[in-house]
DNA sequence: CGCCTTACTGCACGATGGTTCAGTAAACCG
DNA sequence: CGGTTTACTGAACCATCGTGCAGTAAGGCG
């Protein structure tokens, strides 16, 4: 018997470079967060996920504290990225307001904010991922602050108050999402976009969308019919 | 030595009914999960809380998942019962918005807000969590809705759209809760009853209140601060 | 006063799962 | 080609709990 380690021939053993390694095992990470939670992610899954052994995620990660706040940390990264590359495009303020807004409500990403959701719960406790948490909300108020700034501008409509319609869209938004994404039903991805436009509308002082509007008060309708099973 | 139980006279056994026994674990739950949350809730933990054998934890609860559902059940339970009890005082309909918006609000009672952003995270995965949140968050916004009914056949303020109204109002009070209680000091709680005001105010039609509308204006300041490092 | 129900206990079992470690081989370097 | 670094592994260790169980006593009831 001895400790004879019995290496298998027939395993194809990939060996890559540790930043290769290291993203994949994050991206991992995300998916099992997405899928169980923070407290309920196990290292094995994760390795499994990657046909790798528990051990080389603790060879990359040292603990699983670690990896978790680095899926995070990385998961914001990306967000804050595709935000910034949405929002450089040319077009009318307005118009990247409207495709901000699109992006970032739920569905198809919904499991990013499944992600944002577990975040914020975990973010109670670990200041880490308060941290991370906090620093993607205020990047990306600060984002939508500078649009309405350029739209002012521009004269494509004006508020007295930029910082204070951003801060205020965007809690609407993160509102609105928590009753798609948790209490999925509820609330259709489509009536948080004509209520968050509509929010837009009032803060801007814009014409408000007669289709939004309509549709607003159609499902006026829907909401009555109540929870029942 | 042997198997026998050796049972201290000296210690004080209590014994209660049931019905009590059961309370008083689930306030001690509720009470550990705002503090650790529920992946982490250790039965031990409640138990020790009450000076008692985890064993009787789970004689009273089969199971720790029990234990959290019937914990999150009946602080819905609670939340509900008070709501009910502000909003059935008499006053204006408008002041009884103020008296359940404020109370709805965070602060003193942040504790039951952590207690809700853990519910949203696990009701993610876990059905029975997802129902309780769902049930406590309809409730809670028809009470709002049928306040504003009120309000607009008593002539205080008007809406072509009372259910979307509240479901707004409640939207943006979330949103903005999570700002206040997990990236705390972002925003203040002053802050989040007067944006909350303010957009009863739009919603309903009212005047706005001054006082309100240029505290929110002084607040861009603090604001444009920024992260930083 | 003896019986039965009910509230409660200590203990130990067992599963789960993170972390450790000694060993292995691929790749790079000279 | 020999040596060192680096990516990776299996296996075992070990702490942490949830849960089961056999036993104990308090309180009510006859």
């Amino acid at each position: 018997m001895a400790g004879a380690v019995s290496y298998d021939p027939e395993v194809v053993r990939e060996r890559k470079d540790a930043d290769v390694r290291r993203i994949e095992i994050l991206d991992a990470t995300i998916a099992q967060i997405e899928e169980r939670g923070t407290a309920l992610l196990r290292i094995a899954d994760v390795a499994s996920a990657l046909q790798v052994s528990p051990a080389l995620v603790v060879y990359h990660f040292q603990t699983k504290e670690d990896l978790i706040a680095q899926a995070f940390s990385m998961a914001a990264q990306r967000d804050f990225d595709t935000l910034e590359e949405l929002t450089g495009t040319s077009g009318s303020a307005l118009e990247r307001l409207r495709v901000a807004l699109a992006w970032y409500a739920p569905t198809g990403r919904a499991e990013g904010w499944r992600l944002w959701i577990e975040g914020w719960a975990e973010g109670l406790r670990q200041p880490i991922l308060q941290q991370v948490g906090g620093d993607f909300d205020v990047s990306w108020r600060a984002a939508l602050t500078s649009i309405i700034d350029e739209g002012i501008a521009a004269g494509e409509f004006f508020t007295p108050d930029p910082i204070g319609a951003a801060w205020r869209i965007t809690a609407l938004l993160d509102g609105l999402a928590v009753q798609v994404i948790v209490h999925n039903g509820l609330v259709s991805r489509d009536q948080l976009v004509d209520w968050t436009m509509l929010m837009v509308a009032r803060e801007l002082n814009l014409e408000p969308d007669p289709v939004a509007v309509q549709r607003a008060k159609d499902t006026v309708a829907v909401g009555t019919a109540g929870p029942s099973d």
